[in-house]
RNA sequence: GGAGAGAUGACCGAGUGGUUGAAGGUGCACGCCUGGAAAGCGUGUGUAGGGGUAACUCUACCGAGGGUUCGAAUCCCUCUCUCUCCGCCA
């Protein structure tokens, strides 16, 4: 959420953003009003309550000193009900002002291109060179079914559309990304690992901006108020809720791996077949809480270590820049790393790196102490896919495909491959 | 799942209806002391939200939410969490 403090002062620069964003400004204006609202109600409240704590330590003194009171007794008790009936209405007010402000998206960094859509996204850098094929390519469930390796059909059987398994060399060619992604972030970019809880309650949710308004993307579960998690982001984030970091112990740098769950409602007919868009699906996620005066150095920093993975897997890949139509409802900036699938003739999203400055920590509550003996300021959080592994396993198979369809092992993977160089039918 | 105990500030820990925002201690910050440090002494040290140019001031907060009362950290109810014992279990 935005600072209520920074939208009553600046509510121009929001508006703006809301038009960037082909948002409605209106909200602004709904904002004010409704602030002003609360304000008022809040001062009459506060008001009376001065006034009662007086009296009622009055009528104390009087009652010790054995005279009657009862006249300011029967004053006060209808200046309770007074304050009991203001205060259910500055409550009122308040959950309308959240509602409002809990609704108004992070403001786009001034780097970020203003844009309708995806196709406004500006393009950053190329990385690698497409294969040519000397044959037609074929789709990644192709290759994963023929040489079973991927069963899409019986984990349909099993659990409904948008599941599979993985077998065999599928299933370690999966788990090998997972540890190589892991020992990468972790022993050459200094993350620290973490295993999360799959499942968290609402109010975690709620911190890291996915409710109130993304309910309908996330499976709830029914006898307890729990989700599974869409991202180790949720749960990551999350460790520090309602907490000041100490200001050395910035930045902090998490490295978890978790299945993600998205109920991917509204994109039924959207990437049906394969791997892309799943409803569970592996991740490896990469979460920073740094100093907020150097928040862009370090998306940067995020970015490359996300990009070195696909170029020690040596697959073509290129950077974009989010445009404000497309950029997510808490990220202020994000880069997408998109990489190439030979069957699709086009980049997919593989990778987002975003930084939400301030946006996430206030909403979560999540501060540090500037030195001395400042007041406790917001963190910024940052966070990216490092990577999706889902997505990486279907590039790996389209990319590294051969003509009889046997698959190369990227030699950064053989030896979490048991030093296999190919998997072929068996 | 059954039985019991508990939840107070950065931490420990007093406090059962009326200057308690909260004793005392620890920690931390600053100052004095010292050649320097330790010890000692002194001062200070929560968060959020209103109002005010400001000094400042008001309100709320003792796990959460309700209730009783002129007045609640203190009494009542509900919930959550933690701990101990039993059961179950990877």
């Amino acid at each position: 959420m935005l600072d209520i403090k920074f939208v009553r002062s600046n509510p121009e620069i929001v508006k703006k953003s809301l038009e960037k964003r082909n948002n409605d400004p209106a909200v602004v204006d709904d904002f004010l009003k409704v602030d002003e609202e609360r304000r008022q109600k809040i001062m009459v409240a506060e008001e009376l309550k001065s006034k009662r704590n007086k009296v009622s330590e009055e009528i104390g003194n009087l009652k010790k000193s054995g005279q009657n009171a009862d006249e300011l007794v029967l004053e006060m008790r209808s200046v309770s009900q007074e304050i009991k009936a203001l205060d259910e209405e500055v409550r009122q007010v308040n959950e309308k002002l959240d509602s409002i402000i809990l609704g108004i998206p992070n403001v786009p960094h001034e780097t970020v291109p203003t844009g309708k859509d995806d196709t406004d996204n500006r393009v950053e850098e190329h990385w690698g060179t497409p294969r040519e094929f000397s044959f037609s390519p074929k789709p990644h469930w192709d290759l994963g079914e023929d040489l079973d390796i991927l069963d899409f059909e019986r984990a349909t059987k099993v659990t409904g559309t948008r599941f599979v398994f993985y077998k065999s060399w599928g299933a370690r060619l999966e788990r090998a990304l997972i540890n190589f992604m892991l020992d990468l972030h972790t022993t050459e970019h200094g993350y620290k690992e973490i295993i999360p809880p799959f499942m968290v309650n609402r109010d975690s949710m709620t911190g890291t901006g996915q409710l109130p308004k993304f309910a309908e993307d996330m499976f709830h579960l029914s006898n307890v108020d729990y989700f599974l998690i869409p991202t180790a982001e949720v749960p990551v984030t999350n460790i520090y809720r309602d907490e000041i970091i100490p200001e050395g112990n910035l930045p902090l740098y998490h490295v978890a791996y978790s299945p993600c769950f998205r109920a991917e409602a509204g994109a039924y007919g959207r990437d049906t077949r394969g791997l892309i868009r799943m409803h569970q699906f592996n991740k490896v996620e990469l979460v920073k809480f740094v100093h907020p005066e150097n928040s862009y150095e370090e998306l940067e920093k995020l970015r490359k270590n996300a990009e070195k993975v696909l170029q020690l897997l040596e697959i073509p890949y290129r950077v974009v820049t989010l445009s404000t139509g497309d950029l997510g409802f808490s990220s202020a900036k994000t880069y997408d790393l998109e990489v190439w699938l030979p069957y699709f003739e086009t980049y997919r999203e593989i990778s987002s790196c975003s930084n939400f400055e301030d946006f996430q920590a206030r909403r979560a509550n999540i501060r540090f102490r500037p030195q001395g003996k400042g007041k406790p300021e917001f963190v910024h959080t940052l966070n990216g896919s490092g990577l999706a592994i889902g997505r990486t396993t279907a590039a790996i198979l389209e990319n590294y495909q051969e003509e009889d369809g046997s698959i190369t092992i990227p030699k950064v993977l053989r030896p979490y491959m048991g030093g296999l160089e190919r998997i072929e039918k068996e």
